[in-house]
DNA sequence: TGCATTCTGGAACAATTATTCTACAATAGC
DNA sequence: GCTATTGTAGAATAATTGTTCCAGAATGCA
């Protein structure tokens, strides 16, 4: 009987959800939404009652493809110790334009804090899910010896999802990769780099090339 | 000649930079401030041209308070590895206001990014002075013996600046203080906790008491 | 006591906001 | 082809936004 949609539900999806990724809640109108999606103003509403159930909408888009498909490269590649580091490597060299979105996640989190409970508790899931993957593996990576003994994974993990977070908060403002890079560096220094190789006793491994430290330096002034 | 103001520029600037750290940029309205200042809003035009001015005299309100604060605790405290380690403990026992409420440059951070180029280069000078105050500091504690001499001081201030920018995000959202507290067990773990003492070999310090195992297991669950 | 000058309170304005409404268009089954 | 039903386009609404304006109030100096 009725007369059929002119609009893709997954497109409308995709575009919410990248619209408040680079515009942020406040800074998405409906408007924009319009604009961006194709789809009328009055369809969005016949679908979602109001702005904060498209956002809502958009935060799930982003766990099930953003997050999820993090979570699978880390939970799939091999082996476990280099599958972490590998993570956290792609962060700091992914396309500029990529690095200067940030994450849906930090971004909302910092501009709506706990003033929705309801995507706070998102949000704060989906660091779980992160942090729990990232534990997963180090202790695979412990046994086999690419975790220094003495190292807690759980502990590492929680390092290395704060890690995440301020990574996404210095790239918004253009903190050059060179000190995202060391950031990292610093962070994984428990995990062995080569594959199988035995891990450097704790922060050993941070130790810089000569040529490392003179960028360092010729950074500082500019 | 002329009348005199009625209200107290350093307090105007106080509840200013309250209000943006409170309610972020675009949370803030005109109306808002005038209420919270209780300055009128012809008063405020007269001084500020428009509400950005308003946000960066705020921001940098903040930069001479509350940054320049940090910095000089992390610069007074002695031994300097006790230093960089109070300075994190803080971070994550302070009460619970000061958690949520989180850090108005990293709040602004990501809502803005790098859309108003002087609102960032701000920001990011601001955690470029807070790296450099603890890089002096790292050094200082790896000449007392109190940082693991393989350890890189810039490598690791730059560790912790990430882990502060995350524990800012995280703290906004209602991470728990457990969580939070692991980030920078596991950011510090190069550093001797006990003044004089020799720090144990890298990571080798996060281990956990079994108290601590079962706390964080039962968080789990929650 | 004036008068120039600055501050203050709030009205006024135009733009933008989220949301609703109304008129119309297109389809599916009769 | 009619009609019930659903989608679409955009006008309408009411509230809020940043900003400007104006009439009056208060002061310091002549």
């Amino acid at each position: 009987m009725p007369r059929t949609k002119e609009y893709d539900e997954a497109a409308l999806l995709d575009r919410t959800m990248e619209t408040f990724w680079s515009q942020g809640y406040d800074g998405t109108s409906i408007d924009d939404l319009v604009e961006r999606t194709g789809v009328n103003r009055a369809s969005l509403y016949s679908v979602y009652p109001d702005k904060r159930a498209l956002f809502i909408a958009g935060i799930k888009r982003y766990l099930d493809l953003v997050v999820e498909d993090n979570i699978r490269r880390l939970r799939e590649a091999e082996p476990p110790g280099e599958a972490v580091r590998q993570f956290f490597l792609k962060l700091v060299d992914a396309p500029i334009e990529r690095i200067r979105r940030g994450c849906l996640l930090t971004n909302s989190a910092t501009e709506l804090g706990l003033e929705d409970a309801e995507v706070a508790a998102l949000i704060r899931g989906a660091f779980r899910r992160v942090e729990r993957a990232l534990c997963d593996r180090l202790v695979e990576a412990q046994k086999a010896n690419q975790l220094a003994a003495g190292v807690h994974p759980e502990t590492l993990a929680r390092l290395l999802i704060t890690v995440l977070q301020g990574i996404r908060v210095m790239s918004r403002v253009g903190v050059d990769r060179e000190t995202m890079r060391d950031a990292v560096t610093g962070a994984l220094s428990g995990i062995a780099s080569a594959p199988g190789t035995e891990p450097a006793a704790g922060r050993q491994r941070q130790r810089k090339t000569r040529a490392a430290v003179k960028r360092t330096l010729a950074t500082r002034k500019g």
